[in-house]
RNA sequence: CGGGACGUGGCGCAGUCCGGUAGCGCGCCUGAAUGGGGUUCAGGAGGUCGCGGGUUCGAAUCCCGCCGUCCCGACCA
């Protein structure tokens, strides 16, 4: 029974939650959802399962795009744009990738009022459009390596959806690669395995642990899948990137033959790979806290925001003065947004933008115009009392691009700190490995069997899967020859529950 | 597709049991003061109550049907 008392109370702490988002600590999901809100960064549509992309989440995306753009063209990749449609019967060329992608398709069946000839997919990936394609593009050895990449949007039907992280449309890059020999295409698929690590590493602070997949968790068409899979908040792994090397499989399925130096006529050996929206998702669980969105600096739309404080109409003149001109002094080099609005105070401008994630503010107000300095004040930072730090006018230049480089350093050395924190080597017992996962889960690395049934009997246990079979830069150095089902161990593999 | 909940101003909800002028908070607009961590006061705009049918003098409320969304499961970048 509710009395009235306890109606109040309710009333009056829910209206305080509007301000205060759910503790990271209380509800990993809700918290997650209310940083995304918060920030602004996404909202849901009218359609189940899709959302929309709001601008500064869409900005954040761009970053990331230009970064991994020059990466790509930096190691001779075009881009280029395929069809949103291919025909269904292209898609059942390959026998592993129409059953693997069977479940997840969109058809369109009718078009201009009538029903379609032949009803048309909308592209879950598209190796089944491009390769028929690129087929005419390829006639000798003098034209490959062909390497070609698209921005583009895709459509896989979900069941279940989350802003950024599921949704049954998102945006993506896909990379599609053609090569003269196997070595070529698997120098190719960890070249890019690589640059996405580096890309987590050096821009998103989301230092991930590469591998290849196990044989049933491969990319389906694919001879090996390489994956980055990066830790969030809540140590659960977010697979963040693929990389694939496809063999011959789609070389013979839509006949994609070369004339050989000696005259001989072989197919090709090709690659795909892709990252997705899905990394606004994981730099949200990466680093964010409870106020809201944390960025690193590479990353942030905004870098700087300049808030002017003032009292009388003197000092809002000299004030405002003073932030133009700070604002234009740092924009070259820097994203700086000045909040000049006054129709809020400072203190709802601060939490505005640490919502948004801006890794710096700079406050400007009477004292500091008196003392030839400004506050700048950090986002984050790893000791609370070096938070606010005054700035003399004549170093405001060099300092805070130092600062933002210090917080894009501190958020990697943070986020690498942690991973390694929770994760656990030379696991061979079941039941320690059921109570790392029961006790707050990480990365648990162990021997294995190889036995897909053994994977299967964990997950039922502990919703915990195999991950990857790490590279050699993460693979310890000494692994149980036990594995935890209590078998030969073959191989070591990262265990965790999955994104 | 199974289990659960819910559709009422932009958002979050109350009102539905027991039919009788559609309400509250946030946000938004106007004005004034305020301004170094979510400011206050005053005034104001905004809703065919998811859709269709039925019962009734009268339906957000009762009955029937449909649609949609969210949460939990099986599947997944």
């Amino acid at each position: 029974m509710m009395t009235l008392a306890c109606a109040k109370e309710t009333e009056r702490y829910s209206m305080a939650e509007d301000k205060v988002l759910t503790p990271r600590s209380e509800d990993f999901s809700a918290w997650y959802n209310g940083v995304v809100q918060r920030a602004e960064l996404a909202g849901y549509s009218p359609v189940r399962g899709c959302m929309v992309i709001r601008p500064h989440g869409y900005a954040i995306w761009e970053l990331m795009q230009q970064a991994l753009d020059g990466m790509f063209k930096a190691t001779g990749h075009q881009n280029a744009y395929f069809p949103l449609f291919l025909p269904q019967s292209f898609l059942q060329k390959e026998a592993e990738h129409v059953e693997g992608f069977a479940p997840e398709i969109a058809l369109v069946t009718h078009g201009g009022g009538k029903e379609l000839e032949e009803p048309l997919v909308i592209r879950p990936t598209s190796e089944a459009i491009i390769w028929p394609i690129m087929a005419d593009w390829i006639q000798s050895y003098r034209d490959l390596p062909m390497l070609i990449n698209q921005w583009a949007n895709i459509v896989r039907w979900e069941m279940r959806t989350r802003p950024f992280l599921r949704t049954l449309e998102f945006l993506w890059q896909e990379g599609h690669t053609a090569h003269a020999t196997w070595d070529d295409a698997q120098r190719e698929t960890l070249l890019i395995l690589g640059l996405y690590r580096q890309f987590m590493e050096e821009y998103m602070a989301m230092p991930p642990v590469t591998g290849i997949k196990t044989e049933w968790d491969k990319f389906a068409g694919a001879d090996r899948t390489y994956a980055c899979e990066a830790m969030m908040q809540d140590n659960w792994a977010l697979q963040a990137g693929t990389s694939h090397n496809l063999g011959q499989n789609f070389a013979r399925a839509f006949d994609v033959k070369y004339q050989t130096e000696d005259g001989e006529h072989d197919y090709v050996w090709s690659t795909s790979w892709g990252v997705s929206t899905r990394l606004v998702g994981g730099l949200v669980m990466t680093h964010s806290d409870d106020t809201g969105l944390v960025l690193p600096p590479k990353l942030a739309p905004i870098q700087v925001v300049i808030v002017p404080i003032w009292k009388s109409d003197d000092e809002k003149t000299r004030v405002l003065e003073a932030g133009a001109r700070l604002e234009k002094t740092l924009n070259g080099d820097l994203r700086v947004r000045f909040d000049d609005r006054d129709t809020l105070n400072p203190g709802a401008k601060y939490y505005e933008w640490e919502g948004k994630g801006v890794p710096i503010r700079i406050e400007i107000g009477p004292k500091d115009l008196e003392k030839k300095q400004v506050m700048a004040v950090l986002r984050v930072s790893e000791d609370p009392k070096a938070r606010k730090t005054p700035i003399p006018d004549g170093e405001v230049t060099a300092r805070i691009p130092a600062l933002l480089d210090e917080m894009q350093a501190a958020l990697l050395e943070s986020a690498l700190r942690r991973r390694e924190e929770n994760s656990y080597r030379g696991v061979s017992d079941y039941d320690e490995f059921k109570s790392i996962i029961s006790g707050g889960g990480g990365f648990i690395h162990t021997g294995y069997c190889g036995a897909e049934e053994c994977e299967t009997k964990v997950k039922d246990d502990t919703k915990a899967t195999v991950r990857v079979i790490p590279d050699e830069d993460f693979a310890s150095d000494e692994v149980p020859d036990k594995c935890i089902c209590g078998g030969p161990a073959e191989y070591e593999v990262v265990w965790a529950r999955a994104y």
